[in-house]
DNA sequence: TGCCCCCTGCAG
DNA sequence: CTGCAGGGGGCA
């Protein structure tokens, strides 16, 4: 499911809302979702959330940290104990929420204010890691993520030496490298080489630096728009009140094979790149 | 670097 | 039934 903007976005859902709240409970339904010790858990408080590429860390006291990998159809769902509240004793076919916990649900945290959240993950390729604060540093696939496309430290001349690793590729396949730009997946990758008018297939070493440049602001503009939009919802994602993002609403090319360019009329293709549906338009993008 | 795999469900 | 789906790890 989720790319940067997806994660993003339930990050800052979930801070304002779990700061400072101790975990009371964890429940896992799913051993393979869970990696390390969850009694840990147990009174730890929550200090602080944070996103890197798609990974969504959660800070607690006594240098524990949460890592979470949604994968391709994660969810983390908050449930105040409000609102559960408030449907006691209501219709029990009501869908708020999707009536959690449900057949996807794989772990559930509860809070000291009795708010739960819910970890769900259909394809269970998801996982949520323990580790100590300490660690992080050592974390083999943290540690070899490239650049924040959204921070300060991106800039066409790092997309361009991270992209030339890659010489003889397509641009898109490239974008999905993780080491080359961290957080970009199918779907921002396709937004982007539209944004920046390139043919996805076009290889890494041909990019002009005006080229790259354009790819550098496409890059930044899809995923800012994505974010903007509370991110993409294609089957699985919700934010962290179980709501639906609509940027695909806004996409150039994503989704749209055989309908018209909202920019020029010629109709989308799609091909598969290393496997992965891949969308442009011949007319706009060269 | 490319291919298969993890898993579940849905559309065609 | 087959193919496909916001990801990425392991293997040759």
């Amino acid at each position: 499911m989720p790319e940067l903007p997806e994660v993003e976005i339930i990050k800052l859902g979930l801070s304002s809302k779990l700061g400072g709240e101790a975990i009371k409970k964890v429940d896992i339904l799913s051993l393979k979702s869970f990696l390390g010790e969850p009694n840990l858990l147990i009174g730890k408080k929550v200090l602080k959330i944070w996103r890197r590429a798609k990974i969504l860390g959660i800070n607690l006291s006594e240098n524990l940290t949460i890592l979470i990998h949604l994968k391709m159809s994660g969810q983390l769902i908050l449930v105040p104990r409000a609102h559960s509240q408030r449907f006691v004793g209501g219709h029990p076919t009501e869908d708020m929420l999707g009536g959690l916990p449900n057949k996807s649900t794989r772990v559930v945290f509860e809070f000291d204010n009795d708010a739960k959240l819910y970890f769900n993950d259909q394809r269970r390729f998801g996982w949520i890691k323990l580790i100590n604060s300490k660690q992080i540093t050592a974390d083999e696939f943290l540690t070899q993520l490239g650049p924040e496309p959204l921070g300060k430290s991106f800039h066409p001349k790092t997309l361009k030496e991270n992209l030339l690793r890659h010489k003889g590729l397509p641009i898109k396949v490239a974008l999905l490298d993780q080491t080359v730009v961290a957080g970009l997946g199918n779907i921002y990758a396709s937004e982007a080489c539209f944004n920046a008018k390139l043919d996805p297939q076009r290889k890494v070493d041909t990019l002009s630096d005006n080229e790259l440049k354009r790819l550098y602001r496409g890059i930044r503009k899809a995923l800012k728009d994505g974010i903007s939009h509370g991110g993409s919802t294609r089957a699985h994602f919700v934010d962290s009140q179980g709501q639906k993002g609509y940027f695909l609403d806004y996409a150039f090319v994503y989704g749209l094979d055989k309908k018209a360019c909202k920019v020029c009329k010629s109709i989308i293709k799609k091909l598969q790149l290393r496997g992965r549906g891949t969308y442009y338009c011949p007319n706009c993008q060269k």
